[in-house]
DNA sequence: GTCTATAAATGGATAGAC
DNA sequence: GTCTATCCATTTATAGAC
């Protein structure tokens, strides 16, 4: 059976880029979920074709094979779903009121049902695409580190702060963040809503860094 | 169709246990490589039965199906290489040379290959084997974080250092440990030899968890 | 470009001999 | 208990019509 007719395309000035048949956008999305919910070998290209309501042949045409087509998919998502990270904005906030609020929407979006997914197939697939893990690094949590590292660094210079290795210390601070937690949900023994948590772990956190990180001390520590 | 042949009763007191056949140890053995190093999904049984000179049907006699294989091969391998993070060894050492022994030990053996392999599979197939995930969960993070706070526990009293949650204090020492290290070892992203970057994480992470962790604080801070 | 139909190979699972 | 041989569903990939 014929499936729906759609207009043919007669426009391809208007969007910026990323301006594709609806055909392969169908397969595009479809692909997306079918790799994302069930992994990269479990996924059939029978299945994204079904969902895509579209033919395997049509995507052949157009990836050449599985491995094109997984690469192709996940490397544009990756760009898109960190996005978000990598918007450094300014904060005038004390250091623990901005980090409980990055804090919370940097675990917030860790545990996010997409970008557990997201780290699923990459913690699973790393070492099968290389330069996936690579884009996925640098765009995740290589950026989120860079991106509070400068922050700290600022309040550093501003005494607000004693941070002899701002990379290192932003580093603990999301790993510290993250925590047990993040095992959990990434396994699937605890499920969401995360809220509690997450607010939980947020203070905790913080506390912790602040206690680490705070000027207010007697210890008679290296000169710097 | 048989279901799995357990614990025999009899002889347990010589041997610990495994006392089986040697066409199921090779089995189980090959087994063990295959999902390792291919993962659940890409691990096929004829693999298992070409490594170990057996034949599917032997297999199948024994093990029923492919998810039982699985079940049996890696519940069992989770207690085999989680048992060295349950010997809880008394230390007497200053804290911060006790925890750079533990972090170091700790760590190299988060960075090994097998138990790099064993989180690649439990991250991918843990929504899959809720039960596998937990032993996993109970016998390797959860332990060594109980092992660890125990020992803050310890020295909290002693007064040497101040932990009022020695659980988070655990949990945040030991994730600060693990670090972009391991994303980047599990990613394949970085390879051995770690040692080198093993020894820079441990003492960055013990100096930091000291800064937060050391008695001789001014605790004028207003509110606490 | 997109479809239907099919090839070719793989992999899980079983029957039946020994 | 173990093997050989085979079944059958699935899956990657392609050929050829429209």
């Amino acid at each position: 059976m014929k499936s729906c007719p759609r207009s043919k395309p007669g426009k391809t000035a208007a969007a910026p880029r990323r301006r594709r048949e609806p055909r392969i956008r169908a397969i595009v999305a479809a692909a997306e979920q079918v790799f994302l919910e069930r992994g990269y070998e479990a996924g059939s290209l029978d299945d994204v074709a079904r969902r895509a309501n579209a033919s395997k042949a049509t995507i052949y045409a157009h990836f050449g094979s599985k491995v094109g087509l997984f690469r192709a998919i996940i490397g544009e998502k990756i760009n898109e779903i960190f996005e978000p990270v990598r918007q450094g904005e300014a904060h005038h906030a004390p250091v623990p009121i901005v980090l409980h609020g990055l804090g919370t929407a940097f675990l917030r979006r860790m545990l996010s049902p997409v970008v557990l997914k997201f780290y699923r197939l990459i913690v699973s697939q790393g070492t099968q695409f290389p330069e996936l893990a690579q884009t996925w690094f640098a765009n995740g949590p290589k950026t989120a580190i860079a991106t509070l590292a400068a922050f700290l660094r600022e309040r550093h210079a501003s005494g607000e702060i004693v941070v002899a290795t701002p990379d290192l210390a932003a580093e603990f601070f999301l790993m510290s963040l993250r925590g047990v937690l993040h095992l959990q949900a990434v396994t699937g023994l605890i499920v969401p809503p995360f809220d509690k948590a997450i607010a939980a772990k947020v203070s905790a956190a913080v506390e912790m860094f602040m206690r680490a990180y705070a000027p207010q001390r007697v210890t008679q520590r290296r000169g710097r």
